[in-house]
DNA sequence: CAACCCCTATCTAACAATCGGTAGGCAAGA
DNA sequence: TCTTGCCTACCGATTGTTAGATAGGGGTTG
């Protein structure tokens, strides 16, 4: 195992908590899912508060490492826009999952401070991304960018926990469509 | 306490589940807000999930009642759809809550059946309501009404859970006025 | 080259706290 | 006297976490 531990550690945890949420995330099952012992994970992280926020900044990290790749592969932003909403529509294809954001947030009074900054980083990061596309697309006027911005962001987070619980993705593409015909989304 | 004692339950448990969720409701902790002891909840209700099962029928229940009168108060469905968001600020301004259908529609995975079988009928009588209002407001062709009446269930639902992590109405009021905007809810 | 040591990564075993739930008793009103 | 509503006391399971041991690899030293 060794360095790929850590690695797995958060791999696995980040999958779990994503079904699961804070409170859901249990160590001993999550060293199992590894295939080492609970007190290993102590090895690698102080403590649950810590690993879960090891988890939700390196979620964010990958949150943006993909927004810049999709940023990159269009001139046209609005054609980015039309692809945002796929890695919500993912997690559901991938196991039912919940975007880690929206599960955090719901318990957000229950979380440690340090899981809690990198639950608002995640939201900046898809704020900012969002505002940025809307802009170049003239969508918006730039004093309401980032109001829309964080209206898109909560629509489309709220689209998955409503289809989530229904476990049909394809209430979700429903919601998704009825966005763009009602205008919060390009056609 | 006799027969108010149930109510009292509901009631806290209610306000609970709205902060911490299915799996942070806690036995001795409710019975502690009500004056009793955790072996008297059982007195009233046969396990954890029956309760839950309980607290979540009520909140429709309620959350129903409300919508109704919402919608006998005005002869406008516009006026109507335009009070809909309210109930959701509400329980930001009292205490931070989420929408019990929100925060349990996260832990579907984890939750019993009766529970599960009471979120979706929440969803339901929402979805249902506004499909109503949409249609006599003749805001979309009849085929789309139920897709779109979800589509602002969940995106209220959304701003709600985004609103909530960060302990700031104002940014609720703001998704709320882009979604106006953006022409998903009538201005 | 061999003996030594130490660091890394993991283990077993257990602790203390907390959880949902149960058994059985007690008091009061019908 | 029987039912209702609540209590005390406890059980078993699960939780995050810790202490202490062990195995192996790599570097240093004789």
């Amino acid at each position: 195992m060794s360095a790929n531990a850590k690695e797995a550690i958060l791999a696995a945890g980040r999958l779990s908590a994503q079904a699961h949420g804070y409170g859901g995330l249990n160590m001993r099952e999550l060293a199992g899912e590894v295939g080492i012992k609970a007190a290993s994970i102590y090895h690698h992280f102080a403590s649950k508060a810590e690993l879960a926020a090891a988890i939700a900044e390196r979620y964010w990290q990958d949150t943006k490492a993909w927004l810049d790749e999709v940023e990159s592969r269009h001139q046209d932003p609005k054609a980015s826009l039309r692809e945002y909403p796929d890695t919500f529509r993912n997690s559901l294809v991938n196991g039912n999952r919940l975007c880690l954001g929206s599960f955090l947030g719901a318990e957000y009074d229950d979380l440690p401070e340090p899981v809690r900054r990198q639950v608002q980083t995640f939201a900046d990061v898809n704020v900012a991304w969002l505002q940025d596309r809307l802009i170049e697309a003239e969508m918006v006027e730039k004093e309401n960018a980032e109001d829309r911005a964080r209206a898109i962001f909560a629509a489309i987070a709220g689209a998955q926990l409503v289809a989530r619980s229904r476990s049909d993705i394809t209430i979700f593409d429903a919601m998704i469509t009825s966005y763009q015909r009602a205008g919060l989304l390009p056609q």
